[in-house]
DNA sequence: CATCGGACCTGTTAGC
DNA sequence: TGCTAACAGGTCCGAT
């Protein structure tokens, strides 16, 4: 589910809710995550106001005095604001309580998320390797060409590369590789400066589309407040095999890249 | 180092 | 209608 934008569109939605409210602790009904989610998130949040809410590639962090909750939503996390009477569902892992009566819920069917702590002043190892944000002024067709020299993975894999550049997953890497007109198979080290170019801006076009969006349903996403996100109406090649390319119709193909679907218009790619 | 495959999970869907 | 296999938005880690 949760690439960048609907990572954002999460972050917006409960951060209203959650600033300057004291965290009044947090129920863990099931510790099993990504990594299991340790006796020291608790004790770091617990007590304190959170001072902001932040997001930093595709996780969410809670900022108070002693540090940072780290939050990562996986494959299929979710996050919702809710009053404490709203009845349990399955995979409801965590609540964190807040001092309005409220709680913070996390449901993630698949497990995939994680739950961590940061102390203030540390980076967490997690967060140390990433790359910039799609929206830092360093993000650019340069950027991109100089660390995509010499390499023969797929330019696909390279741009969903999180120290190459943070926020980028499956469906949106289809579609900036369409809007950049690139072949998803094509050796990341022999794609042009220039169409490099290209493909930093439509990386940008459209994740700050969808964020506007309130990003991609596939499924299950929905936003903090229950509301689906509407991009997925937008998607020109992501989930389209067999159907007409938006832009010339020749049918959209299908090809697995390491384990992953990518989908792409043999016309309009190269 | 870069690259590949496996691993972690459950739920939904496609195919027989 | 039921059973099974394949596949799904992420990304770490170990082997090569």
């Amino acid at each position: 589910m949760p690439e960048l934008p609907e990572v954002e569109t999460t972050r917006r939605g409960i951060e209203p809710h959650l600033l300057g409210r004291v965290a009044r602790g947090l129920i863990v009904r099931e510790a099993r995550l990504r990594w299991p989610i340790g006796a020291e998130v608790a004790a770091g949040l617990t007590g304190l106001p959170i001072k902001a809410v932040r997001r930093r590639a595709k996780y969410l962090l809670l900022d108070n005095d002693r540090g940072a909750a780290i939050l990562h939503l996986g494959m299929s996390g979710s996050l919702r604001v809710l009053d404490q009477q709203v009845l349990l569902r399955k995979h409801d892992h965590y609540d964190l309580l807040l001092d309005d009566d409220r709680l913070l819920r996390f449901n993630d069917p698949r497990r995939f998320g994680s739950l961590l702590w940061q102390a203030a002043g540390d980076v967490h190892p997690l967060l140390a390797e990433l790359g910039p944000e799609p929206f830092d002024p360093g993000f650019d067709g340069a950027y991109l060409h100089a660390r995509a020299h010499a390499r023969s993975a797929p330019v696909k894999h390279f741009l969903m590369d999180q120290h190459i550049v943070v926020g980028v997953g499956n469906i949106y890497a289809a579609e900036a590789l369409f809007r950049a007109g690139i072949d998803p198979r094509r050796a990341a080290g022999r794609v042009s400066r220039a169409r490099y170019q290209r493909l930093a801006d439509a990386v940008r076009m459209i994740l700050g589309h969808s964020i506007a969006r309130g990003g991609t349903t596939l499924r299950d996403f929905l936003r903090p407040d229950g509301e689906p996100g509407y991009f997925e109406q937008e998607l020109l090649v992501y989930g389209r095999a067999g159907q007409p390319c938006r832009v010339c119709a020749t049918p959209v193909q299908s090809v697995r890249l390491g384990q992953r679907a990518s989908f792409y218009c043999p016309r309009c790619q190269h």
